[in-house]
DNA sequence: GAGTCAATTCGCACACTGTACGAGTGCACT
DNA sequence: AGTGCACTCGTACAGTGTGCGAATTGACTC
């Protein structure tokens, strides 16, 4: 099985020096990043890894357990984008909240691939646990403590990432189809569908047939500002 | 290439009756979901399921495009479930939206594996649509209207997926360790972790290590609340 | 210099995936 | 009896994650 040995020196190539001085979990991070941002989760494979790394295939393994462990690590390194301002002065609470909530929406935008990711294994890595910890800082300044502080600063998290992921999962999937690129490729479906729904139709019509980015951003300002209030008034004392 | 043919007619199966009448979309979609349910995502293979179907691997191709288009199937089957209470009386809208919200997140639950799905592609089904169609009229009757219906619509929706999300996701890729098993085993690292960050450590002390059931009801309980009340405080009027 | 050892790389192999294609089957109709 | 349609399925191909063992290295000791 094993190929006939080389009939001469001449024939091998020469020693491969090395020059990349070797594989390391920052260099592999890195080409993952790149892969993951250009062309989503899917684009991100073992051996297409391997050889933007000037690598083989399973080289990675060494540094790497996983393709999991991996992510992981992927995701702890975007979540070094994730700021969250420091809660100076009587309400400083809520424009940290803000900033916070303002901060991992284009870090969501920015690197769509992580709403998948979200939430489905502990966050451990020192960037999110850096992030968790300035978050619930800004919300003890609030006032809250315990279970109150969790469920404050969960519905911050949550809202951001419902909101945040269904504007990045639309526009990473649809790569460049707007909602009303879709409605007029739609046509005699929506048609039927809306002469069944007429209170349907009419808020796709008026709605989502013209939805721009100002849409997108008026709609997380609502709901930024709902979320924000109702904690509010839910302060303690 | 081919196997030679039989010797005789005896080598030969009899004819092969069809006892199941055929294949069709909704016993495909069924079998789909009990693998989806049962297993999540990466428990369906088309390989699988044509064998849970006694039927060959590639059969439900004909039946169906792309296991996307599957899926896409699968995930209006699951949209059933949920219901929108109509909007009786004067403050109907809220009890309407809250009900809304609980269907829906109750029917995340039953189903992680739409999670992943959602936002990825418009829900065109007929049952996605008979939903938004009836959220919508929810809060027509609260008396909002185009760009505030939408706002107001939407604030609802990612945060019920932001929220039944996490705690879906969860619960599906850990299978039973509960966050208190996750501290458990992390031990040394936490300790390590929390030495830096006495907060998050006092914080996961505090809520996290006996974290149950009721916490998450309290969470989202809280988490509705606040959002029914923002949208509230901007009624139209 | 020769020899040894651990760190690192990588080729091969395995089981598995989605799905294109074309040959096959059975039923209803002419 | 023949023709065509609706449907099924075996085979094949390219691609996936990853276990394993062999090969290559550079730094160290004798």
């Amino acid at each position: 099985m094993a190929k006939a040995a080389p009939a001469s020196v001449w024939v091998r190539p020469e020693k491969a020096r090395r020059e990349q001085p070797a594989l390391g979990r920052d260099q592999i991070v890195d080409a993952a990043l790149e892969l993951l941002d250009a062309e989503g989760l899917g684009g991100l494979s073992m051996r297409r890894l391997g050889t933007r790394l000037n690598a083989g295939a399973t080289s990675v393994y060494w540094h790497v357990a996983n393709k999991d462990e991996l992510l992981e690590l992927a995701l702890d390194r975007v979540m070094a984008e994730v700021t969250v301002p420091p809660p100076d002065g009587e309400d400083g609470w809520r424009a940290s909240a803000a900033g916070y909530a303002r901060s991992l929406r284009t870090m969501i935008h920015r690197h769509p691939w992580t709403v998948t990711l979200f939430g489905v294994r502990p966050m451990l890595g020192p960037n999110a646990t850096r992030v968790m910890d300035e978050a619930i800082g800004a919300f003890a300044a609030a006032g809250f403590a315990g279970l109150d502080l969790e469920y404050a600063w969960s519905l911050v998290v949550d809202y951001v990432i419902g909101a945040a992921g269904g504007e990045a999962g639309w526009q990473a999937n649809q790569a460049g189809a707007s909602p009303a690129d879709w409605i007029g490729a739609l046509g005699p479906y929506l048609e039927r569908v809306g002469a069944e729904r007429p209170l349907l139709a009419s808020h796709v019509r008026d709605v989502w047939a013209n939805e721009t980015g100002d849409v997108l951003e008026g709609r997380f300002a609502f709901g930024l500002a709902c979320v924000l209030d109702g904690i509010e008034a839910r302060l303690p004392r």
